[in-house]
DNA sequence: AAAGTATACTCAACATGTTGGGTATGTCAA
DNA sequence: TTGACATACCCAACATGTTGAGTATACTTT
């Protein structure tokens, strides 16, 4: 039940809509969790059943109506208890590998096409995250932004070592395909 | 459906019983995929009612009967037809980043525990990986292993790519969490 | 002889994630 | 005025993953 908890800590954070906490996963710039609207909205429901969870309904001009929910006690309590909780890594399911794994059986210039796609995908999403980086400096408080900014820039920091580490690995991929055409010309 | 593809890869390389299947997906040392044994008895019915896979029963002395999976002419098609489509990296979804992003709202020490924790299992993992990559290199037959074993070797070099980007992560929490208590000495 | 381990397969229930639809209201541009 | 887009919510069906059983046989250890 890691969404439930995902969305707790939203909530813990400030109070929000379903809709609006659907936008947080949809940029997912923030906590690397993807989740779509239905799950969000269901999940929002569930949460509302176990009481850690609240929301009022909010009518708003030109625009239909918002339910924000906020965080209760029980909310918190349960947040605070996974907290205590031992995280274990997500387990890794990889089509990628997979590929990789077999990739003597297929022609080669599949594989390659694959790997230079993802190279693609994963640069991409680094030089996103670059971006944002660099918003972290250049808002002229340096060095003294809050804690949450700080904690909030780790898990971007994580954001930036994943990806860099794909584009290492795919490096790597594509060097040893490329030796293996020189030094196996008859193929 | 992607643990249809896996199973379908890995009975690519050789026909497997689906107690031997999940035991490669305990180990999970090649491919990086955690599936468990229902899942994959599971699967196989679905990959069988597909036409993708037969199997035949093979009475063993001293043993309860296997049933020998093998991959149909269809399930190569399928297999082929799945390599052509491009992959699309794994959303991302973890607890412990989660737990960073409100690592403001809770008592520091239960974030260092927890990163702490992480460490150890990444950096046992690590271990493993470099054991087994150790492997590749004392065979005797540098340099000239078949190509099947070194797509697998790429497999490995991913994961050990995955467990370092973890672990230098982990040492760049660390060091802001120490940080903070050097800047803060009031807290 | 009993307990543990390994082999080998199966079923059921539930949690979670995905896909594609639907209901509204209102703005803005073609 | 039609269509695209944004806001805001909901439902149903299905795929996938998790958890905890159960049914056997046979070997090994205590």
């Amino acid at each position: 039940m890691a969404l439930s908890h995902t969305i707790l800590a939203l909530l813990s954070q400030q109070p929000d809509s379903g809709y609006d906490i659907s936008k947080h996963f949809d940029e997912g710039l923030s906590c690397y969790w993807k989740a779509t609207q239905q799950q969000v909205y269901r999940e929002l429901s569930k949460l509302t059943k176990n009481g850690w969870v609240g929301f009022e309904t909010v009518p708003q001009a030109g625009k239909p109506d918002k339910k924000i929910y906020r965080i209760t006690e029980d909310g918190w309590r349960e947040l605070t208890r996974w907290y205590t909780e031992p995280t274990e890594p997500t387990p890794i399911r990889e089509d990628l590998l997979v590929k990789v794994l077999i990739g003597h059986k297929v022609p080669r210039q599949l594989l390659v096409k694959e790997v230079k796609h993802r190279q693609q995908i994963h640069s991409a999403q680094l030089d996103r995250y670059r971006e944002i980086e660099a918003d972290y400096f250049s808002g002229g408080d340096c060095g003294n932004s809050d804690l949450g900014t700080q904690f909030k820039y780790l898990t971007l920091r994580r954001g930036i070592a994943y990806e860099t580490s794909w584009l290492t690995w795919c490096d790597e991929v594509m060097a040893m395909i490329s030796n293996l055409k020189n030094s196996n010309k008859s193929e």
